[in-house]
DNA sequence: ATCATCTGTTCCGAAAAGTGGAACAATGGA
DNA sequence: TCCATTGTTCCACTTTTCGGAACAGATGAT
C-alpha cells in the first residue's frame, strides 16, 4: 500500500460531517496501526496537506488544497463559462445554483452560487451525491451511452429503471427532481459538454419545495435551457439536446 | 525524498499562471527523471489528486481537492462567520472581498466574494501574496509579536521598515494599501482572531484605484471595522484593536 | 494524590515501496 | 518520410514504509 494511497484515504475521510480528525480517529477508521497513522499525518503536515487546528491535536485539510480548488475551476474554460451563467441565474431567481462534475459513480460540486432569497437551499459544496440518485448526476449520465453507463457500474445498473430514465432525459434535455437527495429540496439540471476535452458538466438550480409553482419552474427551466444552449453553441457541443419543455 | 513530498511539489507547481502540467513539464521543473515523474503522476491520478484533461496528456488537480477546500472553510467557525460578514460587505459596496490566512510567509485566500460593480477587481483566489507586501498580510502579521514575526523570517525581517509598519497597524487597527500587489487596485484589511484556536484571519476589501474617494473609503473602513468588531466580540478576541479612523 | 486510560511518538528488523538509467511504443511536425 | 518529442515499461539497487511493542505526556475518575 503506497503512502500516497493512505494519504488520499485520510483526505477522503473528511466530509461535510467530519471536519477534523485526530491520529487515533484515522487509525481507527482506516484500520491502521497507530504508529502508521502518526507518521503518515506527520508527513502530511510537513507537506501542507494537513494542518493542525490551533495547537490542538486535531487536523484539518491544509492550505495547499485551497489554491488547488480554484486552479481546478480555472483550468476549464467550460467551467469558467458555466460559472458566469449559473451565477447570473442564481442572482436572477434568488435560488442556489451549482456546477457539478461526475467523479466515478458520484457527482461533486465544482462551484456553488448561494441564493439570495430568505428561504433558500444552503449551499452544500463538498457533499457528494450518487450519480444515479440526483438530478444533476442523471443529467450527466444521460450524456453517456448506455454501454458507458453500464461500464461505470461494472455492467450492473444500480437500479433497473436507470437506463429508461436516462433515455427519457435524452429526449427531454433536462432533469427535474423533487425532494430526492434532500428533503424539501427540488432541483432542475441540464448538462453541457466540451467536445474538445470531453468534459461534461451539469448546471443545476435547487430551490425549496413548494414555493415554486409549475409556471415558475418552467420559467427557470427556460432560462437554464437558454444559458446551457448558448454554452453548448459556443463550445460546439453537438450532443447537446435543447430542453424540450412540453 | 518521500513520494509524498514529490506529490506535494507537483501540486505546488500549479498556480494562477500554470493551470495544467504534463509529465515532461513536471520532470523538467522538478528535475526528476521522466520515469519518476510518469509513475508519480500515475499514482496521483489513481488516488484522484490529479486528473487528466479530457483524453489529453495534460493534468490538472483532481476532484479530491474540490471537496477539501470546502471542508477547510467549514472546519473553522471563524472563517464561516467572517464569510457571511464579508459577503454582506461585498454586496453592500459592490467591491470584491476576501478572507485570507497566513501560510508561512505568504497569505492565501480562503474565500472570495466577487464584487457586483461593472468595474471591479477580478477575484484572484489561488494567487499567493507575500505576507509583508500586501495589506491583508500585514494585517495578520500585526497580530503577532515582533519576535514571532522575526522568527517567521528567520530573525531577518524582509524589509527594515516592516516592524515599524506593523507597530502603526497595531495602533490603527487596520491596513490600507494602494496599488501594492496589483496595479490599479487598492485594498483595506482588518484582522480578527479566535483565541480558542489561535487562528488569525484577515477580512479584506479590494477596489479599483481612483473610483473611491476618501469619504467612500472611510465609509467602507467603518463598515469593515464594525463587522470585524462584532466577530471579535463574538469570539472573545481580546487582542482585537478597534480600527481607529482619525 | 494515585491509578487507569487515553493520547501521540519513537524504536526495530522485515518487507515493500520508490529510484534512475535505458530501451520501448506512440504521437506530431517538418 | 524521417526526426523529435511524448509517455510508459523494464531492470537491479536503494530507500522508505510497515507493524508490533515499548515509551512519554495528558486527561479523568476514584
Amino acid at each position: 500500500m503506497s503512502i500516497l494511497q493512505n494519504a488520499q484515504a485520510v483526505l477522503k475521510l473528511y466530509s461535510a460531517d467530519c471536519l477534523e480528525l485526530t491520529v487515533t480517529d484515522v487509525a481507527r477508521r482506516l484500520d491502521l496501526p497507530k504508529a502508521n497513522a502518526s507518521r503518515l499525518m506527520k508527513a502530511m503536515r510537513d507537506t501542507g496537506m494537513l494542518s493542525t487546528i490551533g495547537d490542538t491535536m486535531r487536523h484539518r485539510p491544509g492550505t495547499v488544497m485551497l489554491d488547488l480548488a480554484a486552479i481546478f475551476r480555472r483550468s476549464s474554460r467550460l467551467i469558467s463559462r458555466a460559472s458566469e451563467a449559473v451565477s447570473t441565474l442564481s442572482t436572477q431567481f434568488g435560488h442556489t445554483g451549482y456546477i457539478s462534475i461526475l467523479d466515478r459513480q458520484e457527482v461533486t460540486a465544482v462551484a456553488d452560487f448561494p441564493g439570495t432569497n430568505a428561504l433558500r437551499v444552503v449551499s452544500n459544496i463538498g457533499r457528494r451525491l450518487s450519480a444515479h440518485q440526483s438530478a444533476t448526476g442523471r443529467s450527466i449520465l444521460a450524456r453517456m451511452s448506455d454501454d458507458e453507463v453500464a461500464a461505470l457500474y461494472d455492467g450492473q445498473p444500480p437500479t433497473g429503471s436507470l437506463l429508461s430514465q436516462l433515455s427519457q432525459i435524452r429526449r427531454n434535455g433536462f432533469v427535474a427532481s423533487s425532494q430526492e437527495s434532500t428533503a424539501g429540496v427540488d432541483a432542475i439540471a441540464v448538462a453541457v459538454g466540451d467536445p474538445a476535452t470531453h468534459e461534461i458538466i451539469s448546471l443545476c438550480i435547487v430551490y425549496p419545495h413548494g414555493i415554486v409553482d409549475d409556471d415558475g419552474r418552467t420559467q427557470m427551466l427556460n432560462a437554464l435551457a437558454r444559458a446551457a444552449g448558448e454554452i453548448a453553441a459556443d463550445f460546439g457541443d453537438s450532443a447537446f439536446v435543447a430542453p424540450n419543455l412540453e
